[in-house]
DNA sequence: TCCACTGTACCGATCGTTTGGTATACTGTC
DNA sequence: GACAGTATACCAAACGATCGGTACAGTGGA
């Protein structure tokens, strides 16, 4: 098997479990792989795993969220497109972020960046949206930045609150809100 | 000296490190204080430990956050208050929250449920501001839930993309924002 | 025969926790 | 004031368990 048919269960146990949360030995009981076989798939070993992880939500969101951002449409629609994978993503506010998790706990530099570059591309993609739609590059890039604050926010709120409503609710309105006049 | 004084030293510790990260060598440094000193006066262990900074916590944002959205003034007034309190529980946006990182990782019912009631009595302070100021109950609700969104998500991407400039300009506009007209 | 892959057994280090004890200060009794 | 008793605060050392990681002998398919 090759071993990014492990990523996505990875993925699940840090979200779930956080970096140190998420030893070696539930690693191996959740991929049933022993732990050789874990260090013959990831030779640098546990962090060579979180990297994995990262790299392919990375990925995932350049592929899933970005590129439709980026794709033709009204802008409105664009937006739109994309709160409706994010809401996949975190399972309609029942799940939390795992870039937000891995950045918590033991903190790597190299983790930081890598989760700081992925949210710096997402902002991006949004504020490209925005300058299309007519806005000012400046006042595009807070109402990006606005916009991940929200995504980010209800996340955390809606999990800590158990009220995946609150999710729902906020996920519908954000395009509009984003695209409003001041 | 009283196990009250070592709290603010734990917090710190948690915050930086999670709930797993923060191991009791560290916490033995942080605090000067040999292990078996610790269990001397959180006789409950780590656990205790993290509970007791989850009581502080509480008591903090009550005493320095929610009494001043009771106090007395304009709504908006209040809210800058609590903003202006916030953006030093935050350090102007570097530091994480506390609450946000201790509910990941290990889960514990016990902590999320902590986390959740402090959560959701910071909501319906701000609701009930909102109440004051006229409007629909529903919507109060809806708008106070919108804000600690806005000020969790803010915390979270400041210190993601290591930009505080973010916080402070989400800061300096939550009153508005919140209580403008639809 | 080669090689990707895996199971077993092991390593030193560190985890959270406990034991057994010391030093100091404050009691009440004589 | 002297003295036994008690409570508080602290520590060094060690506990069993588990951590992340490694060594090595297979094993099965190409």
């Amino acid at each position: 098997m090759p071993k990014e048919s492990y990523i996505p269960r990875l993925s699940a146990l840090f979200r779930q479990y956080g970096y140190d949360g998420a030893t070696l030995s539930k690693i191996s009981e959740a991929t049933g792989l022993g732990k050789a076989s874990l260090y013959h798939h990831f030779p640098g070993g546990k962090d060579e795993m979180v990297e994995s992880v990262l790299c392919y939500s990375a990925s995932w969101l350049q592929e899933n969220v970005l590129s439709l951002l980026a794709a033709e449409g009204a802008p409105e629609e664009r937006l739109q497109n994309m709160c409706d994978r994010v809401n996949e993503l975190y399972a309609g506010g029942a799940e939390p972020c795992l870039l937000a998790i891995l950045q918590s706990g033991t903190g790597s530099d190299l983790r930081h960046a890598q989760i700081q570059a992925t949210l710096a591309a997402w902002v991006e993609a949004i504020a490209a949206v925005l300058r299309e739609a007519g806005w000012d590059a400046a006042i595009a890039q807070q109402r990006a930045e606005d916009a991940l604050i929200t995504i980010q926010g209800a996340v955390m709120v809606s999990f800590t609150l158990d009220n995946p409503a609150v999710f729902q609710r906020v996920m519908q309105s954000l395009p509009q809100v984003i695209l409003k006049q001041p």
